[in-house]
DNA sequence: AACCCGGGGTA
DNA sequence: TACCCAGGGTT
């Protein structure tokens, strides 16, 4: 059910409060007609996918340094791509942003679909991108739905079916409840409604704009909205990883497999990571050292304690796994995090040495 | 519909 | 530790 007057306190609240982030257009531009940069608005949002502004910031100010336009993205290589996006995560992000940035070039003439509909046909965009793009960057009346208007809406109108359940409900009631007008303004600022005043914890209900209306804080209730169904606990598995030095300072490293985890990234050759422990070969005949200590990291569903070697070899190895990628060539900053906490810790073994 | 897929900040 | 995050793709 749209709400003109809360709709009106929403956006008041926004234009005093709107969070400054490198990829939005400034008030003072917006009301001298600037519309944001498509391409700004696309990068931003696959960005922020389960990323939070803070994370997104560096990363998108480094990408729009080195390719200004969708057609210098799309005409980048993939290990550039991929080497950027290292420490981002969710590395399925940055191919489908490759293969989106070269659909849009080849079927688009380098430019945006300006649809929510067209948005959706293309790489790495589901139904939160396309409708934050056609919203934010083409001013179309598109319902934005993210973790933050899912909660803000629980607890305006106290849902108080689980999550994941109750996405299709929070879902409609958002979307009955979108404007017509500044589509891309109403958009963002329920968002940052969700990410600094009705938050998951501790809301700030005395200073939101929407307080009056919301079912949940009448209740008493809203600090315990969105109800969730249980999580699984998350498993160990173990693994062994091998870092080879030769003596020229090249590394020996592989890249991954193009799906799955850590998917088209660098990493060192290694077991599998299982539950259960797995013996495993060296990628090259070595005289291979035990690192002391283990890698931890969490996953998106299991923690790994990953156990290393390190080798220094000749110039003559011939390993069976891998590729030695020269000093000159090897970035740390390519790795994602957990190898690059492997490299960290190998690295400390070599100093002693 | 269920599962897979990172990483960092925060309480 | 557990939870959270401007989700999308695959099967």
């Amino acid at each position: 059910m749209r709400d003109p007057a809360a709709t009106a306190a929403l956006l008041d609240w926004y234009d005093a409060h709107a969070r400054r982030m490198p990829w939005r257009v400034g008030p003072d531009a917006r009301r001298q007609g600037v519309r944001p940069d498509p391409y700004r608005v696309w990068l931003s949002e696959v960005m922020l996918q389960q990323t939070t502004v803070a994370a997104v910031t560096a990363y998108f100010e480094r990408f729009t340094a080195l390719w200004p336009t969708v057609a210098d993205l799309a005409a980048a290589p993939d290990e550039a791509v991929m080497g950027e996006w290292a420490g981002l995560g969710y590395y399925a992000r940055a191919r489908n942003l490759l293969k989106c940035a070269r659909a849009v070039v080849a079927d688009h003439g380098g430019r945006f679909p300006d649809t929510r509909e067209a948005l959706l046909t293309l790489p790495g965009i589901g139904p939160y991108t396309a409708s934050a793009i056609a919203a934010i960057a083409f001013n179309r009346s598109a319902t934005v739905v993210d973790g933050n208007v899912e909660r803000v809406m629980a607890r305006r109108y106290a849902v108080l079916t689980p999550l994941p359940e109750a996405k299709p409900e929070l879902t409609a009631l958002a979307e009955a409840l979108t404007p017509e007008a500044r589509p891309g303004d109403y958009a963002q600022a329920v968002m940052d409604l969700g990410a600094t005043i009705c938050t998951p914890r501790s809301p700030a209900c005395g200073i939101c704009p929407w307080q009056e209306g919301c079912a949940g804080r009448l209740q008493g209730i809203a600090a315990d909205l969105p109800r969730k169904t249980p999580k699984k606990a998350k498993p160990i598995r173990l693994g062994t990883a091998w870092l080879a030095r030769r003596e020229d300072g090249a590394w020996l490293l592989e890249t991954r497999p193009p799906s799955g985890l850590l998917g088209g990234m660098l990493g060192w050759p290694g077991t599998e990571w299982r539950e259960e422990p797995e013996a495993g070969t060296p990628p090259v005949a070595a005289d291979w050292r035990e690192v002391p200590g283990e890698v931890r990291h969490t996953f998106t569903h299991f923690h790994l304690r990953l156990k290393l070697y390190r080798a220094d070899v000749a110039m003559t190895a011939a390993p069976e796994r891998g590729t030695f990628l020269p000093r000159e060539r090897f970035r740390p900053s390519d790795l994602p995090t957990v190898m690059r906490k492997a490299f960290d810790l190998a690295s400390d073994l070599a100093v002693e040495n």
